[in-house]
DNA sequence: ACCTGAACACCGTTCAAGT
DNA sequence: ACCTGAACACCGTTCAAGT
């Protein structure tokens, strides 16, 4: 109906906001260069001179799903939260974090806010515990957001099953909390001096 | 050179089978419906009468991977140990096991297992426990087996990033220890009789 | 600086037809 | 019971050429 887009002559922050609505649309079984190409009214080829790859351009999507983390001085629990629900405002953002973070999760501004969350808490091996947390928090939140996918795809449960497992979705919230709170680590409410509204 | 492989007429087992040896060979990524059947000398659309797709046939492939984790009374830590060392056994074993378990998880011997031996350790809410590591294992799992991958693969390091974090899969091992200990989570030595040798 | 057009080497899946 | 052959609707990527 609209005429709206057909503007045609983009840059590189453009492709990838295409990218990254299309990627809550369809998801990322669905995301080809060829639809986000159609979506920007450009032929396949033209998406090749803002990304080198289709892997590049994920990573990208990767990157702008992270940035939405927030900083500062949060709990462990909290920061965990706020990582979470980054990877949930994208359809497939944890599988995309996921299958992309390998390299570069170290290093990435999510570990550090759990790493500094974990020290400011006076957790021992706070390094270690941060990765294992990330791990954590990236495993459930595919696993969980898959399931999401599949269960409004339909997938008829029998009457019997039906309220079976009493509510699934709750019990995913509390394995959550239950997860990075047992991962923090922290034995006594002592050691560290907790600056809440200094 | 051998003329060997060419009887063409397979059953769901032989196709399993190829399929399974393929993914070890070329990853997931190069895993197609066309290289399976090349592999068994027969045409793409041959596969479709044993498979209903190639989500099912990967599915298939999944079940098959975890099902050679062991079982019995071992610890937790064992116990997960045997699960990571199931999806390590084949190459992306990991990731394919987490993008096809979503629904399935729950009701896997791979979950019953860490489950069983929480209850033995007198842990409590096992269920969410369970679910938890799980979680952590698949997540970490993957993340380390796309580490592996990328790291055979080239990736040359500048000097002064070689040995910097020293040993990084040595770093991953701890990681996993300390993660599923964390879940675990059973405070004193006490509650449970440990049934060592019995 | 950014895009088109055409091509290359692939995909998963369906279905009539063969044996 | 198991496979072929042909087709359909797609993929990611390259590259010369246009503006």
């Amino acid at each position: 109906m609209t005429p709206a887009h057909n503007s045609t002559r983009h840059d590189r922050d453009g492709v990838a906001r295409a990218a990254l609505a299309l990627l809550d649309e369809v998801g990322l079984a669905d995301l080809s260069m060829r639809r986000i190409a159609a979506r920007l009214d450009v032929q396949p080829s033209a998406l090749y001179w803002h990304f080198a790859s289709k892997q590049a351009l994920l990573a990208e999507l990767a990157d702008r799903i992270t940035a939405g983390i927030p900083r500062g001085d949060a709990s462990v629990l909290d920061t965990a939260r706020g990582i979470r629900d980054a990877l949930f405002a994208y359809r497939d953002g944890a599988e995309l974090v996921l299958s992309t973070y390998a390299l570069r999760l170290g290093s990435s501004s999510a570990q550090t806010a759990v790493h500094d969350a974990l020290v400011a808490d006076g957790a021992d091996s706070p390094h270690e515990r941060a990765a294992a947390i990330m791990h954590f928090v990236l495993g459930h939140a595919t696993l969980v957001q898959q399931r999401m996918h599949a269960d409004s795809y339909g997938a008829v449960m029998a009457d019997d099953e039906v309220g079976a497992e009493h509510d699934v979705t709750a019990g995913l919230d509390r394995v959550f909390d239950l997860g990075v709170t047992a991962l923090t680590g922290v034995v006594s409410g002592a050691t560290a001096p907790r600056r809440d509204r200094a």
